[in-house]
Formats: C-alpha cells, structure tokens, sequence
DNA sequence: TTTTCTGCAAAGGTTTTGCACCAAT
DNA sequence: ATTGGTGCAAAACCTTTGCAGAAAA
C-alpha cells in the first residue's frame, strides 16, 4: 500500500489509532473482509474500536482509492487494499472470493481499436472475470 | 440468453408473468441492474410484481446460471444475464445507446495472463465500455 | 386438482445518521 | 483551543422468511 498516512494528511484528516488499527487489519488481510470482521481484527489492535468507525474509516479509505469495495456471494460487502489504477476483479463462483488483477494497459488497445470502429470516445469500463480460485478448483 | 423457459421447465420450475417480466428487463438492459431497478422496470410490464418476487426470481435464475451477480462501482450488487453470447458493448453515457463490438480475441490474451498470475480458472466474463456515441460527441 | 408461485407483513442483517464527548493537531 | 473523529443508540435500508391466497400445469 501506499503511503496512506501522507495522503489522509495531506488531505487534513488525522491520523488516528482506530484508522491505524483498521488499515494494520487491511494489511494483513489475504481474502475480503466484511466490515463486521475488520471490526474483530481490528479490536484486537484497538479495544474501543466501535463499527461505526470501522465502516466510516473505510469510506473514508475508499474516497482515496487505498482500499476498494467488493462484492460477496454471502451478500455483504468486502473491503481489499487497493492497487492503485488497476480495477478489475477475478471473482470465483463458488466461494465469492475476489482478486484484482491489473489490466489498463491490456484493455487499451482494444479500447483503440472500438474508437476507430464504433466512432465512441471511451470514458470508461467495466471489466470483471468469473470462474474458480484455486482453492474451489481443489475441492472440485 | 439460451432458452431459458426449457431450462426452467425442466427442472419443474413454472413459466410466470412476473418471471417473464423480469426476464424481459434483463434482456433490454445493457447494463447491471439492481433489484430495485428491475421491480422498477418489471413493473411496467407485469404491474401488479413485489420486490420479493424479483429477489426470489433472480436468485432462480442465478441457481441455472441463467444470471450473474456482479459488484458495481457505486457498491451496490447489479445483475446481469449471463454469458449473452458474449455480447460486449460500448454504451453512451448520455443517450443510452449501446453498440455491439467484438471483442473475444482481444480478451483471450488478457484472460490467459490472469489465469497465470492468480490461479483462477476463468469461465466467463463481462465486458463493458462507457463513452459518448458520436452524436452526442457533436452535440458537446 | 395439485403443486408451485406470489404478495404481503414482519423478521433478520447491514449500513447510515444524530449527537454529545473525546482527541489530534 | 480548534476542529475533526469517536462511540452509542436509533433510524434507514436491503434482503430473507412465514404464510394464506392465486395461478400454472
């Protein structure tokens, strides 16, 4: 991750325990979490850490782009670290995990040539991939 | 969309009004829908359709893999027909009008270095570009 | 006629808001 | 000292369930 404390400062917002807890959580995360589990993890870092905070410090994180929003089969909302300009999401079937994957530079070519076809100028795009993690191929 | 009354049928499930309606919605959309929006929409088909209905048909359809779930930028869950013939479009942001391109070539290699670099087996995918058409282009 | 489907009302969860107190700068 | 952040409680939302009546086969 970037350095997010510059970029919340830079901003004037201020640097605080339960965002430190939250962001610690973030980082060690591998899978989406839900607010309500970042709210577990992250209690153990910051024992008062209400949810309201969980989920305001992570709206706050996304309006940045350091963490993005994802979607769950269970329904909820999970919250991955963000690398920065890259967007798209491989999303597995069967467990609801999703991984990004860098693809602006792969996607620019083919928007070039729907420019030249179509007569469109590209704003922007939608990209997302389905199929099955690693762990869901294993178990069959 | 395959034929999605036979897939149903089969499995004992019954062709309804409101089901059609709903249907017929993601048919026409060119974009995800939210369940609200496809009460909204269905409604204007199948008048008398509940909110309730129009989560229990699109849970049904996802069940056949007849419909995706998919994230949406502004967070909340968008639905989707499933593998449309992998139709991609480019879709004005002004006036709403979509046009098709094709676009399976280019996607491959993307897909392929994905597969690599994560581990997923990719099965499907979704593809949209947003701009402006060329009429609206002219009209500033 | 026999099941399945539907819509309503209500329950179960998640996310947001209002407000007084607390803390980083 | 100032201004923004926090946590609680409650409101607002979204989604699912239970059930009696309606509709497809």
């Amino acid at each position: 991750m970037v350095d997010w404390k510059q970029r919340l400062a830079d901003a004037g917002c201020r640097i605080t325990a339960p965002r430190r807890a939250v962001v610690q959580v973030l980082q060690e995360a591998c899978t989406p979490l839900s607010p309500q589990e970042i709210l577990e993890q992250a209690r153990r870092i910051h024992r008062k850490l209400g949810l309201v905070t969980a989920y305001r410090t992570l709206a706050l994180l996304a309006e940045f782009d350091l963490v993005r929003r994802v979607h769950r089969e269970d329904g909820c909302h999970g919250y991955v670290l963000a690398s920065p300009g890259h967007r798209h999401h491989v999303i597995c079937q069967r467990c609801g995990g999703a991984v990004e994957f860098p693809g602006e530079g792969d996607i620019h070519a083919l928007i070039e040539r729907v420019e030249m076809g179509t007569g469109y100028r590209v704003n922007d795009h939608l990209l997302q991939l389905f199929g099955l993690c690693p762990d869901c191929q294993a178990q069959g």
